[in-house]
DNA sequence: ACCTGAACACCGTTCAAGT
DNA sequence: ACCTGAACACCGTTCAAGT
């Protein structure tokens, strides 16, 4: 009985000694969601990495829900948010960029996240900035809201595909690129077909590029109209 | 034992007379999406609003992934596309409101349909009619496809945020708005705090309106741009 | 072609009792 | 303040047997 490691487990042998804290907790969800993806988080899963009982997670967290809002909360606070420089463009290029590298590193939570809303708390950070560098560009406060949606909007959708995507869909695939150009030429949708060359690539990194690029461009462009009205 | 009523089921009884078809159980799906939220679709709870022993379902379908897929597709395949009149920003916002009105009749289901990859085959209806309208206005293939990829990830975006936010959010909950503005000023964060007003109310009708006007903008813009450079 | 007992290996969560 | 037996009401899914 001094020994606990009857129970089946696979992976690592339990935590560090097992003193159960909230960290250690959002940590092994971070494993969970990697191995077995964001349906395989339960209490009973974590428990299991953690080489706990169950229902000890009580006393940390509140339930299977709580293990997802921990590591929301995680995620949002964890994005490292540049200090702007001064530039529109730039700096909300750089906000976004943080977002990214964030949700690259946990693909799998971060559709997770991204999907929640993002109105917790943690999640004001990233909005101070955005409306920071906006107002800065001498955007009003109510434009700002709206842009500031839309950027983000945008920047979601964008991420979420490429995290729903994986690495099943890149580049250097050929025969599964090969599959489903074939595929799409014959679809019966002639401008499908057409451009089934592009539609059966995918570059994530070039999409965001472009993405990002022509987000950009509308709320600069934007920007600069209402101002010079405003003159 | 004629009578199967007997088995413990709240609403409606049971389906006329239980002939269980593929449509039968995407409507029975459809129902506890409405009603227990994505969550609490199961091939149990399915089976109980049809009032069906779950292991018939088998039969027609795989397991409760397969009541997912079913649901997105019957989504994608109902969106109601309008035809091309030849304008080019009417087209594509006539493409967009398509989808947003099928989203938003099934607000609940929507947020399911817009996370899952929406590579599936009856996703490529939809795909077809944009390229169609940027063809028509003289984009090449490949840039078309960048377009239509950014174009589809702000308007994934939108509804996730605008399906998301839902009726607590809306613009006539007013001590709701009140108490999230008052939150808002006390944060901490100035920028935040100045812009409490429009943070704390949100109207999805305009929000829709003002993102899809900035997409379209830039959109159309990116198109004459590069089509006055090539000739 | 479809339905369904029996059965298996799982869930999340509560509560009262322990230390 | 934290842990944990016992227990409850659930899950998804397989398979072999029925009609």
């Amino acid at each position: 009985m001094t020994t606990p490691a009857s129970t089946t487990r696979r992976g690592r042998p339990p935590k560090g000694a097992a003193q159960l804290t909230r960290a250690g907790i959002v940590e092994a969800t971070l494993e969970v969601i990697g191995t077995e993806g964001v349906g395989g988080v339960g209490v009973r899963a974590v428990a299991r990495v953690l080489g706990v009982d169950p229902k000890s997670l009580y006393n940390h967290v509140d339930g299977k829900d709580g293990l997802l809002d921990a590591v929301t909360e995680h995620f949002l606070g964890s994005i490292a948010l540049p200090p702007p420089a001064g530039d529109l463009r730039g700096d909300l290029r750089a906000i976004a960029d943080a977002f990214r590298d964030r949700a690259l590193l946990h693909p799998e939570a971060a559709a997770l996240v991204l999907t929640r809303q993002l109105a917790s708390f943690e999640g004001l950070a990233p909005i101070q900035r955005v409306l920071e560098v906006l107002r800065a560009a001498d955007c009003d406060p109510r434009e700002a809201v709206h842009l500031m949606r839309t950027l983000l909007a945008a920047l979601i959708g964008t991420l979420l595909r490429e995290v729903n995507a994986g690495p099943t869909y890149g580049t250097d695939d050929t025969e599964g690129i090969a599959e489903r150009q074939a595929t799409l030429e014959h679809s019966g949708l002639p401008a499908v077909a057409e451009a089934a060359p592009y539609l059966a690539r995918f570059d994530s990194r070039a999409e965001y590029e472009y993405a990002m690029n022509l987000a950009l461009d509308a709320a600069v462009a934007r920007i600069e109209n209402s101002s010079r009205i405003s003159r």
